[in-house]
Order: C-alpha cells, then structure tokens, then sequence
DNA sequence: AGTCCGATCGGCT
DNA sequence: GCCGATCGGACTG
C-alpha cells in the first residue's frame, strides 16, 4: 500500500475520513475491463464501542479479522445474498472503518449493466448493489487498496456542493448508536440509497460545478 | 380512471 | 441487503 494511502486512512477520526471519501474515484480491474465510479455516500463505524460494528466489544473472528487490519485494508463480508465494500480506518488493531454504500458509475457501464442488470440509479444505489454491478467478490476481503484489483484514488475527483448526514441505514434497537450521525452524503446525488425523487439535483447531481470554489 | 410516488412488509441465500 | 407486492395519497385531466 503506498505510504500516502495508509497515511490517510489513519490522518483524522473515523466519521471525518468518511466524509472525505465522499467524491473520490475508486476503480477495479477487471480482464474483461476497468470499471470506475464516485464515492457519493459512506457510513462510519466506530469500533469497540459502537453497538452496530462488526467489532462490538472487542469481537474479533475468522470473519472480521480484516477490521484489525493496516489502515486502507479492504474489509468485505457477506450479507444475505450480497457482499458489502469497506475501508479499514486508523492504525493496526483499532477495529474502524467505512462502509462505502453508493456509487456514481463513470466507466464501464456496460460490464456494470452485464453484472446487474437494472436500469436507472439502482445499478449502484446500495452497498450490496454497487459491489454487484462491479463485480466485487469476497476474495478482495483482507487485501490492500491500490495492491490488489481494487484501488482508491485521492484526493477527491469531484466535489459536493454540500454533504449530508443522517442516522445509519439497518441499524435499529442500539440506543444512541441507532441514532448517530455517521452516515455522510452527496446531497441530491441519485445514486445515493433510499434518496426521495423531489430531491435529486437534476443539474448536476450534487457536485460543484467549478472545483475552485470551495467553503 | 390512471399514473406516480413513498412507505411498509414479508420472503429470500 | 434487495426485491416485489401492496396500499394510500397527491396529482391530472
């Protein structure tokens, strides 16, 4: 992993780096082809503390080993049917990282369509979406971003007009952490889950038009 | 009457 | 997590 990347992936609190995931490139390759997209909504989980993390209490398995991992070690692990896509936040043994759960395709539509084939947004609206329309398995579980097929680039690519957060998606009955602000997005971006029609910014999809312009 | 949209619920590997 | 079915409300003509 380069030195850049892991330094990131330890360089500020969990919910921050989510945050700044939010309109950066990530892309995997693939023999039939590369596939590329923008990062447009992330969820922090927290660690030992944290009611909703895989590594509650210090839980640590077979499964979730990848949680203890170096900084921008890729987490996957399997829900149902579908595989979910994480970056393993803060130095070895600290158990954090980000779920990545919406994606703005940009290259590779077409192998994302032969993948998953829905039209509109929810090719790539969903955690478990978006690894199928990629075509991410299991086996990047444990390998390290930009070592492997799948890799991150920073800084961001494009940038939001303006973020939002709200509670986690799928976390009920865990008290305070239920509630947490750690969930981070791209306000009006239709690739964003659960986003309501009259919401969605038809113009530009929630990015800034001018890069420079920054707050 | 028809369409669209949002919310809810049950089934599923 | 995702999907399809279902229900109701808002809007249209």
């Amino acid at each position: 992993m380069s030195p850049e990347l892991t330094q990131f992936f330890k360089s500020a609190p969990t919910p921050e780096l989510a945050k700044q995931l939010l309109g950066c490139r990530i892309r995997y390759e693939t023999p039939a082809g590369e596939l590329s997209g923008f990062i447009v909504e992330t969820e922090a989980y927290v660690g030992p503390k944290d009611a909703a993390a895989h590594a509650f209490a210090g839980r640590r398995t077979h499964r979730n080993e990848a949680l203890y991992g170096e900084p921008g070690t890729i987490y996957m692990f399997q829900s149902r049917q579908y595989v979910l896509l994480n970056f393993i936040t803060q130095a070895a043994e600290v158990p954090e990282g980000i779920l990545i759960r919406g994606v703005q395709p940009e290259n590779g539509l077409d192998l994302m369509y032969q993948n998953r084939a829905v039209k509109g947004p929810s090719l790539t609206n969903g955690p478990g979406k978006l690894t199928q329309a990629f075509g991410m398995t299991l086996a990047l579980n444990q390998k390290g971003l930009n070592e492997d097929a799948l890799s991150l680039e920073l800084p961001a690519a494009a940038y939001p007009k303006q973020i939002a957060t709200s509670a986690r998606i799928g976390v009920p009955n865990k008290g305070e952490w239920t509630d947490a602000p750690l969930r981070y997005f791209v306000a009006g971006n239709p690739y964003v889950s659960k986003i309501t029609k009259k919401t969605i910014d038809t113009e530009t999809l929630g990015w800034r038009v001018d890069p420079a312009e920054r707050n």
